[in-house]
DNA sequence: GCAAGGTC
């Protein structure tokens, strides 16, 4: 590192945010000599001091910029959605540029950087901060390439960390830039990808029916937005497909003077019914209880780590029902008003060098909780600890903790207080005593059977005293000793269900969130609302999650497609990915050719298996009958790179009137289009290119004709090209004609050239020959094995041209022809009328109305068996279920969802119990098997969670299935409540 | 009109 020299250098400064050049200026210029003057940005101002860096006297600039100073998105030509088929976003060039709201701090840098000879870039010590001092860099750089770049490692705010950073300056860490760039550009690819490809699929094609316009509504997809989706959706799966089952389970409770102990068995709860009982009855026949084991155990209660920003967010939800999103907003007021430390922070643990005691002095004079930082600061109570980290450290941030004393301010709003008072009280908890509790254990014995009943008494409250938000729940048990016996005050045979899990909370998903490494500390929430924002999701009024009907039926859509989209593990392979790059494992180009190349097949294949998405959301949603509804309309392969133009692709398209075209996404400017045959059922664009055809890349297409409209001597499967090479195509072509734009429509308009040519060398070769039935003696014209529409077909001029060499395809009409048809209708070539108002548009959407509405909305209802909200009759349409009934109640809160054919099942109540119970346990086993396809999500048979809620169904005098009181025998009541039982 | 990541 350079040093010594007689004169000043001067050395601008850059740190990731405003309070940090301030924090940092403060304590390198110890507030001597420190001046701050404005900068072009508002919020980021410049200090002036002067420092020594290893004995070189330094003129010290320090500014800042707010993040990452730069953006990257596709170049212009590929922005607008219509401009390219999605695919192509996955190799379309992207450049990185400072945004227009950056464009002051930009200016900001190069003023400064012109007059400096060092560069000292004071970012967050993580990938993006070094991403962004990369950014720092090419800024400056591009006015003074003689800077001399340096970083300051440091891992907080405080002076020794500081003044040690800026003695052992070292270059800034390209792989960790590297990694980043890789996220951003991994990130924008699929995410831009798979947004327009769903939103131009399912947008127009169903009635979404929210609240918001619907021609704003954009169905995003991004790779931590999904699988957020996911755990919802998948924990509302698994509601969905629990199975309820009856247990049994013998309760005990004695009375004495003392009090009152319950006794649990020990075996927990039996499904088995009869053995139950058994048990039950020996145990009531012979009920004398034997004490066997009394065992006295002190038990300690830890106070929680340091807060991070997820714990923040988790316990704001958990004790105010606060969204994480408006928590970090709550907690950013506080900052930036100086009242708690940083809060984006993944750090629990805090440093050593930290003055926990200062922080606690300062909370002395609090009247609610100034007595017990007064007692902590007491070495006589004995109540100090040092804290406990949770072994999270980012290196960048202490934990959050309150920075100044407040007693509440008059602008703050009650969340600021209880944000503000959960910061002080969970910093002065960590830094206190366990709560230490008495635990006794009893163990009896009754007939053989053990049971056990456990009391705990609180000896010192400690950190509870403070932290309000937790307790330490405990009953006391009166005292037994070992060989002691009593008789039950009651013995009871009680019955329960077991009972699903509960729908996520926040606190939930930012768990999963965490766990899976989805998003970052500063952005989980920002996934969390976006669900809300795009209709993804709901939260209820206990801010539990559920998916709204679009949430589920994506998702369900990529699940069908056997997909894991949905899934957090895309996300995980790029954490994986990034951190090789940022450790010089693999290099960035290739982890970002892989990916993509990936991801880039993946989205090829969902786009190939698109249906199963349009048959997901027609479960949930009716089918639109808007022009741009025909999502075969909407959604473009890319089949070519236009040859005409030259500037855009030819993709392939299905008309309204079921035809298929392959045309130039130019259009109208450009009007070049390859009509393809009319007896053509699916066609898809495949992967394979054709060797022979070009302009290039030209991809093959994948068609199914349909059988009886075209020749038996043809396969209804073809893998075509539509570049000119393809002899079967221009074959069936001729043969089938177009649709609307078969070859008379053309002629008889006299439009010259036709759009559909037989090729010369094809005729040639099957000369005399029927093109039709392949038979001699006639020709395709006069064949009798034809249909009317071929027949209509030949009667059309055909223009002769030589298959190959051609150039653009020879079943094109290109710009210079199609400008003779200017005047004409774009969508059926006629005359007379815009497209806009084309007569087979119509058609179109009414056909689709009248056919595709699978969601029979207010067909029939019935009421809820467990809400009496509307039950509505609907039709499914995935593939293990179509056209099957089902009932789903129309309540967001409620998961009815029952299948009509099984309805009957239903009126068969268990064990004599109530109708409800029994309706609800057989419409969740149905959910379960059938929705979920069999694939292992619902759970099968008893492995799945059963929670301990008993209900004294028992207790209602209720009979159990084909049982009698072995008391008296009556079948009408269970002995546990038998009039003639004794004691 | 797309993503996720910084931050004001």
């Amino acid at each position: 590192m350079a040093g010594g020299g007689g004169g000043s250098i001067r050395v601008l400064n850059v740190a990731e945010k405003p309070s940090v050049a301030k924090a940092v200026a403060g304590i390198l210029s110890r507030n001597q000599g420190l001046r701050v003057r404005e900068g072009r940005s508002r919020y980021n101002k410049i200090f002036e001091f002067e420092y020594t860096i290893r004995g070189q006297r330094c003129h010290m600039l320090f500014t800042s910029v707010t993040g990452h100073l730069m953006e990257i998105d596709f170049e212009d030509r590929y922005r607008k959605w219509h401009s390219c088929d999605p695919a192509d976003l996955y190799h379309a060039p992207i450049r990185k540029y400072v945004p227009q709201d950056k464009l002051d701090i930009k200016k900001t840098l190069e003023e400064e950087a012109r007059r400096c000879q060092w560069l000292v870039l004071w970012l967050d010590c993580d990938r993006e901060g070094e991403n962004i001092a990369f950014e720092v860099v090419e800024t400056c750089n591009a006015v003074n390439q003689y800077l001399n770049v340096w970083r300051a490692r440091f891992s907080a705010l405080i002076d020794r960390d500081i003044h040690e950073s800026v003695q052992t300056l070292v270059r800034p860490n390209q792989l960790f830039a590297d990694a980043v760039d890789v996220r951003q550009e991994i990130d924008l690819r699929i995410g831009a990808s798979f947004t327009r490809f769903q939103t131009m699929l399912l947008k127009d094609a169903f009635t979404i029916d929210f609240a918001t316009d619907e021609r704003n509504l954009v169905l995003s997809y991004g790779p931590c937005q999904f699988p957020t989706l996911g755990f919802i959706v998948e924990r509302y799966w698994e509601i969905q497909s629990h199975e309820p089952e009856q247990f049994w389970t013998i309760n005990c409770s004695h009375t004495s003077d003392e009090g009152i102990a319950t006794f649990s068995w020990m075996r927990g709860h039996l499904f088995d019914h009869t053995c139950a009982v058994i048990i039950y009855e020996m145990c009531v026949l012979d009920s004398t209880a034997t004490v066997t084991k009394v065992r006295h155990q002190e038990k300690l209660k830890y106070p929680p780590h340091p807060l991070n920003t997820i714990e923040l967010e988790k316990r704001a939800s958990r004790y105010f029902r606060m969204s994480s999103e408006h928590t970090m907003k709550v907690a950013e007021d506080l900052y930036q008003a100086g009242f708690i430390s940083y809060p984006r922070t993944e750090t629990d643990c805090f440093s050593a060098r930290t003055d926990l005691n200062g922080i606690v002095q300062e909370q002395q004079s609090h009247p609610v909780w100034g007595p017990y930082a007064q007692r902590l600061l007491d070495p006589e109570a004995g109540l100090w600890r040092n804290p406990t980290g949770g072994g999270h450290n980012d290196n960048a941030h202490p934990p959050i903790h309150p920075t100044k004393f407040s007693a509440g301010e008059s602008g703050w709003s009650q969340d600021h207080h209880r944000l503000y008072e959960l910061v002080v009280r969970h910093f002065l908890a960590c830094v206190s005593q366990p709560a230490i509790g008495a635990e006794t254990t009893v163990e009896i014995d009754i007939a053989g059977e053990s049971f056990s009943a456990s009391g705990r008494v609180i000896i010192a409250k400690n950190y509870l005293d403070v932290y309000r938000f937790e307790s330490w729940g405990g009953s006391v048990i009166p005292t037994y000793v070992v060989g002691q016996q009593f008789n039950p005050t009651a013995l009871t045979l009680d019955s329960g269900v077991t009972r699903p899990p509960p729908l996520l909370s926040e606190a939930d998903l930012l768990n999963c969130m965490d766990k899976a490494g989805i998003g970052t500390d500063a952005t989980m929430h920002d996934h969390i609302k976006k669900l809300l924002d795009r209709f993804y999701a709901i939260k209820d009024q206990n801010t539990r999650f559920s998916p709204t009907n679009l949430g589920e039926a994506l998702v369900m859509g990529y699940d069908d497609m056997g997909y894991e989209l949905w899934k957090p593990y895309l996300r995980s392979m790029m954490e994986c990915d990034m951190k090789a790059v940022s450790l010089g494992s693999k290099r960035k180009a290739e982890v970002l050719e892989t990916c993509l190349q990936q991801m880039k097949a993946c989205f090829l294949d969902a786009k190939l298996n698109k249906a199963k998405l349009l048959e997901a959301m027609a479960i949930f949603f009716e089918r639109s009958n808007r022009p741009g509804g025909d999502e075969q309309n909407v959604v473009f392969d890319n089949v070519r790179p236009c040859g005409v133009c030259q500037e855009s692709n030819m993709v392939l398209k299905r008309k309204p009137d079921g035809n298929f075209m392959v045309g130039c996404m130019g259009f109208p400017q450009c009007r070049n289009v390859v009509w393809l045959p009319g007896s053509i059922s699916e066609a898809v664009v495949t992967t394979q290119v054709c060797s022979f055809c070009n302009p290039g890349p030209v991809y093959k297409i994948q068609f199914k004709f349909r059988r009886l409209e075209i020749p038996p001597d043809y396969s209804v499967d073809h893998l075509g090209c539509i570049g000119g090479c393809d002899v079967i195509l221009r074959q069936l072509t001729e043969i089938c004609g177009t649709g609307s734009h078969n070859l008379s429509n053309m002629s008889a308009r006299g439009q010259g050239p036709a759009a559909t040519t037989i090729n010369s060398q094809r005729t040639t070769s099957r000369q005399g020959a029927c093109a039709h039935c392949g038979q001699t003696g006639h020709s395709s014209n006069s064949c009798s094995s034809w249909t009317t529409r071929s027949q209509s077909i030949q009667s059309s001029g055909t223009n002769l041209q030589s298959a190959r060499g051609q150039g653009p395809a020879a079943t094109t009409i290109n710009s210079q022809r199609t400008t003779s048809r200017q005047g004409a209708c774009a969508h059926c070539g006629q005359t007379g009328h815009s497209s806009n108002s084309c007569s087979s548009w119509t058609t179109c959407s009414q056909s689709i109305q009248s056919s595709g509405t699978n969601l029979q909305s207010g067909e029939s209802s019935i009421p809820c068996n467990l809400c009496q909200e509307p039950c509505i009759l609907r039709t499914a349409n995935t593939t293990n279920n179509r056209g099957r009934k089902f009932y789903k109640c129309q309540s967001q809160e409620c998961n009815f969802f029952m299948w009509e054919d099984s309805m009957g099942d239903n009126n068969i109540s268990r064990g004599g119990r109530s109708a409800t119970r029994a309706n609800s346990r057989s419409a969740n086993s149905n959910s379960s098997s059938s929705r979920r396809g069999g694939r292992g999500r619902g759970r099968g048979g008893r492995s799945g969670s059963r929670t301990t809620e008993v209900r004294f169904v028992s207790a209602t005098g209720e009979p159990i299935s084909g049982r009698s009181c072995f008391v008296c025998g009556d079948p009408s009541h269970f002995a546990n409540v038998c009039p003639n039982r004794g004691t």
